[in-house]
DNA sequence: CGATTTTGACCCGCGC
DNA sequence: GCGCGGGTCAAAATCG
């Protein structure tokens, strides 16, 4: 399955960087290369060439590697960073705002942008992996159970912070909303509920800049995270911040019967007293990668993962996920506005069906 | 003794 | 301008 996964990106990002040779030659202004990579003009032009290019003439371009145990090890990380790069460049004129004042809008929201966490627990907070100092604690209106807000101590000057309240209704059910971005790298243990809730913030950021009017785009969380139920995660744009928030006291499985530990695939599991129903949350994580929602870093800092982190959680989203190819495809076709690919390859126009199947 | 928690004071934005 | 509520500060208390 590595070895497979581990071809189709090889074979990826060789028709990539292929392209992107020609995409040079063809042009005479400089300003759309810098190093060697594409940068935002236009309307990606590069990735929507990439993924519209004929089959054949990739075919010509670059044969697969064969995949032998040697170079199943020695891809080394800052490809698949380089892949993310690029994927993400694609990403940008839709996410980035074309002038200075809707950016200073886009990332002045971007701090603001919080992710509220529903999960059961009798514990007072949930452990996400971090090292959190509380300072404060507050009554809220409307709530007898006391608010209380956190700071991440894991480094100096780190700027994100949650609180954890228990929910009115239910107080079994503990409310935990994360705001700001990590400065520093995450340990492991940290790193689902970090990239889920980073992966959740753009996901809120995206829906709510994609349309001039301010109303949410409904369709986009499930199509970003489609192994979530519909009812896990809901879109708010109510004053004073944006929120999305993700409900994990609900059953999760799909109308498929689906169930998202489908992706624990040779994780570990932990459910001890007070943890988050890591699961869960792990299923968002890797789901997240496969949207290029995470590597979010580039348009406005919206990440919660430590840049030398993003690629090192790639090559670990590939071992993963045992349908890398297809989850990439249909990340791929939710950048470009395609459809997602159905299970017969009848969507000629997202990748061509001999480098879909494998 | 340093790190962390507690808790009242303070600041600020918002609605009236 | 005023009051309210959310969020933060910082001194005191507590913990290990």
């Amino acid at each position: 399955m590595l070895s497979d996964m581990n071809s189709s990106y090889t074979n990826l990002h060789n028709r990539f960087i292929s392209l992107m040779q020609q995409q040079q030659n063809q042009t005479t202004e400089h300003d759309h290369i810098v190093n060697g990579k594409a940068v935002e003009k236009g309307d990606g032009v590069v990735a929507r060439k990439f993924m519209n290019g004929p089959a054949a003439e990739v075919d010509d371009q670059q044969e697969p590697e064969p995949c032998t145990p040697q170079n199943n090890h020695k891809e080394p990380d800052p490809d698949a960073s380089e892949l993310v790069q690029l994927l993400d460049r694609s990403q940008l004129p839709r996410l980035n705002p074309s002038n200075a004042a809707d950016q200073a809008n886009a990332e002045a929201t971007m701090r603001k942008a919080r992710v509220s966490v529903r999960a059961r627990s009798e514990a007072h907070m949930i452990n996400d992996g971090c090292q959190w100092r509380k300072y404060g604690q507050k009554m809220a209106k409307g709530n007898p159970c006391p608010r209380a807000y956190y700071r991440c101590t894991m480094a100096l000057g780190c700027p994100v912070r949650k609180q954890v309240q228990r929910c009115a209704e239910d107080r079994s059910i503990l409310i935990t909303t994360y705001e700001g971005t990590h400065s520093h790298p995450l340990p492991p243990a940290a790193m689902p509920m970090a990239s889920t809730t980073a992966a959740a913030a753009t996901v809120l950021l995206s829906g709510s800049m994609s349309s001039a009017d301010g109303v949410m785009n409904p369709n986009l969380l499930a199509r970003i995270l489609p192994n979530c139920s519909s009812s896990m995660a809901t879109l708010s744009a109510s004053a004073p911040f944006p929120t999305v928030t993700l409900d994990l006291t609900r059953d999760t499985t799909d109308n498929n019967g689906n169930s998202p530990s489908q992706f624990q695939l040779g994780q570990p599991q932990n459910f001890g007293s007070g943890q988050l129903p890591q699961v869960i949350a792990q299923a968002l994580y890797n789901q997240s990668k496969f949207s290029g929602l995470q590597m979010s870093q580039d348009v406005g800092g919206s990440s919660q993962l430590h840049p030398t982190q993003q690629a090192s959680s790639l090559s670990a989203a590939i071992t993963a996920d045992p349908n890398f190819t297809a989850a990439l495809a249909a990340a791929i076709s939710s950048i470009i506005g395609a459809a997602p690919p159905s299970n017969n390859n009848s969507n000629p126009n997202i990748i061509n069906s001999a480098t879909y199947n494998q």
